[in-house]
DNA sequence: CGTGAGGTTGATCCAGGTCAAGTGAAGTGG
DNA sequence: CCACTTCACTTGACCTGGATCAACCTCACG
């Protein structure tokens, strides 16, 4: 078992990233998939739920999700270079959707460009309301219907849902203690103890 | 010069609005230009901004924010309907961007979904931070470098921004009294006493 | 004029931000 | 193999920006 596929405990990458590495179509929570202005192709996402942020100078900001089957990096079509950054929230797998040289059909964009849509209405919702309503929200979108999933750090779901860290800290407790959520391991984990259509109400 | 030219005062379209009427390229603040479900064609913005909306049973949630350049409703090339509601936040003007059985190039489709994609990470801005910041950020992206503009309503400022009509007006008021906004009439208009890049700051 | 929708303003409250201290697990170096 | 650091998370105490509740104002239109 590689480092990489470890998925709890300390980041990997984090430490040292001198190169983004070759494309690879696996990715453990925290690493980078692709910086802002890299070359690459377009991938669709097989499993798992990304984050994309917008550089610009020195900031970071938080740019939107992407989850399963969508698709990452469709600007490379156009300018040949990832116009976000995109960093793995959970374990990721990618697979290819299109190289750049090989676009693909007016359709398949179309689709794409609904799904993306909705999706940024969705991520959109993720900041509004109370608290525990969009954390609820988040682990919802993130779960897609499984049982047991890999929560994002903090300071992630912190900044897609624009509270602070203690404050989702606290909230998560709470979704805890009311045994919406179970724990498993430090962060690797987490278990719904009920079908995950149960936070929504 | 008929009831819908009128820019200021009161909504003309809000009481009576039993056919979403014949496809116009022209519409005045708070009129609405689709609903969800409606079949039309695509269009392009040519000046003013555009508030879309999804619905979900009798709920009517902000969905995004579309402005000069951005395309409306490109989903009908695909589903034949309208997917959001879309509504005017200031004077708009629109040109027919593509009919359903006349679809744009990939390449056309690529461009719009890379500014579809910034555009979401815009309206995401919107709602970070405190209210004054994303007042003011609201402001500028309505701007577009015009140096006067129509403001939407109060609700629909809250609603964008994820604030409260209150903090809204006050907000307002607040930048009037810097001297960063000036009022010109009721709600009708509004004037940038410097270019409204100085609200950068 | 009168009416009402949209806007303003004030007073109060509280959810969440801020600051700060503490905990435990992973990794690190001796 | 054990201190020691570090990082992610937790928890508590306090403070505040914005929500809430409630009058009130003011124009555009009837």
């Amino acid at each position: 078992m590689s480092t990489i596929k470890r998925i709890g405990g300390r980041q990997p990458a984090a430490p040292s990233e001198p190169t983004p590495a070759a494309p690879r179509d696996h990715y453990a929570i925290g690493e980078l998939i692709y910086a802002a202005g890299d070359s690459g192709r377009a991938w669709r996402i097989r499993t798992g739920a990304v984050r994309l942020d917008r550089i610009q100078g020195e900031e970071r900001t938080f740019a939107g999700l992407a989850l399963k089957g969508d698709i990452l990096g469709a600007e490379t079509l156009l300018f040949g270079a990832y116009a976000f950054e995109a960093r793995a929230l959970g374990e990721v797998e990618l697979e290819i959707w299109a190289e750049p040289n090989h676009p693909p059909s007016g359709e398949s964009l179309l689709h794409m460009l609904a799904a993306t849509e909705r999706r940024a209405a969705d991520t959109l919702a993720l900041r509004y309301g109370k608290a525990l309503d969009r954390v609820r929200q988040l682990m919802l979108m993130l779960a897609d219907s499984h049982r047991q999933i890999v929560i994002p750090g903090l300071k992630d779901m912190a900044e897609i849902t624009a509270l602070t860290e203690e404050t989702v800290s606290r909230t998560m407790s709470r979704l805890r203690k009311s045994g919406l959520l179970q724990r498993r391991g430090r962060r690797s984990g987490l278990v719904f103890p009920a079908p995950p259509t149960a936070l929504a109400a």
